[in-house]
DNA sequence: TTTATTCATTGACCAAAGTCACTGAATTGC
DNA sequence: GCAATTCAGTGACTTTGGTCAATGAATAAA
């Protein structure tokens, strides 16, 4: 039977899973993810140390879970973003506010600190959920439109699929996050990642007329 | 006053420095990073746990070392192998047969557990020397090269200095790799290195006529 | 209602990275 | 040659992430 008494085991559990995440969020907001330790977020939420570890896998685990939640309520944004084009504007134009736009998110909002601890988590293959997809699947989904809207407005060329050449330049970005978090205070993301979009949709060769 | 005796502190120290360095080689040889303790390689080097501190960083700095120690070496064959072109060759060619030379030796020679494990410490940023560069001079200098040619034989363009553009692909490569580090299994290197660069070299944009 | 089972919770315990005050031989200054 | 100083080397100790057998209350089975 259930219900007997007024929480169940399964709502007493998800409540202490959110005492841990709320605690390790402060602790973490105000001292920094190197100088709170495991100790200390248990001691927080008032629970013992094996509760943290029946709720995640490691404080590694949990961290990243945190800034990948950060980021997918950052992403959000996107969207709303997106809309403030109109469908005439030339893609390649959307496609570059677009790559400055995230550029200025991760700078400001996320922080490479933030980036750098989700990175190094998704090297050591600790997560259990999404640890596949990087990013978010709503910044997949913004960037596919902006392809769509440049195929269809026929400035993109598709030697590959939409879903391919999405899936690229996602990749792309990925890639220079991850210079970003490298080369810290020497790289400006903004203005690496919009000169390498630039490079990307022009191309290295010189074009012999591909022309219809 | 020097050489009262036959070896110096320095020398005696660079062979302390050696011995650490080997045993921690063979021992990680023989049983992977993970499963090889700081204490088993002080025990198996005959010093002790503080002499390690001495002389390295971190055991993450340790591993960070001997892998970039490694990939340089590795790196040595690249020059030979671009020696084996000639300069009628078209650079564009050049570039790809490049891009896939360097996924085989990274898929053969070093592998992901490798990759992954320099690029948490790149991202820890435990690394004393040489943090920013990431891969070689070595790899700079072969596709800078192949730039060079490129831009001589008038087959790519120049809307970036070749130094820049150069940096851009290196950037690119190295996107990719860490690409490969954490989606590994389902991710074939070669393949989407190839695919990536022929898409960098064609560019997205429809060409509208940029020829003389 | 009574018994069996599941499962969140606990905290002592373990393993392994990293620290530091101390030692003594090599080097330097006089 | 002798005292002062530097510094590689030491190992006991600290810190901290992570484990696991035991507990007991909620739930299911009888």
């Amino acid at each position: 039977m259930s219900n007997k008494s007024v929480v169940s085991r399964k709502e007493k559990a998800e409540q202490t899973r959110q005492k841990i995440y709320q605690s390790a969020e402060e602790l973490f907001y105000r001292h920094g993810f190197d100088e709170v330790n495991v100790d200390n977020i248990v001691r927080h939420a008032g629970v013992a140390k094996g509760s943290f570890y029946v709720h995640f896998e490691s404080k590694n685990a949990l961290i990243a879970t945190l800034i990948q939640d950060y980021v997918d309520r950052v992403d959000m944004k996107y969207q709303s973003y997106l809309d403030t084009f109109s469908p005439e504007e030339p893609a390649d134009k959307i496609l570059l506010s677009l790559v400055k736009k995230i550029a200025e998110i991760l700078e400001r909002d996320i922080g490479v600190a933030s980036m750098r601890n989700l990175y190094r988590v998704q090297l050591s293959g600790e997560l259990d959920t999404r640890p596949v997809k990087g990013y978010s699947r709503d910044l997949y989904k913004m960037l596919r439109e902006v392809v769509d809207r440049g195929l269809t407005q026929k400035i993109f060329h598709s030697a590959l699929p939409a879903e391919e050449l999405t899936r690229q330049l996602l990749m792309a970005y990925r890639g220079l996050t991850y210079e970003w978090c490298i080369r810290y205070p020497d790289y400006n993301l903004e203005e690496e990642a919009v000169r390498h979009f630039e490079l990307l949709l022009k191309g290295i060769l010189v074009s012999d007329g591909d022309k219809p």
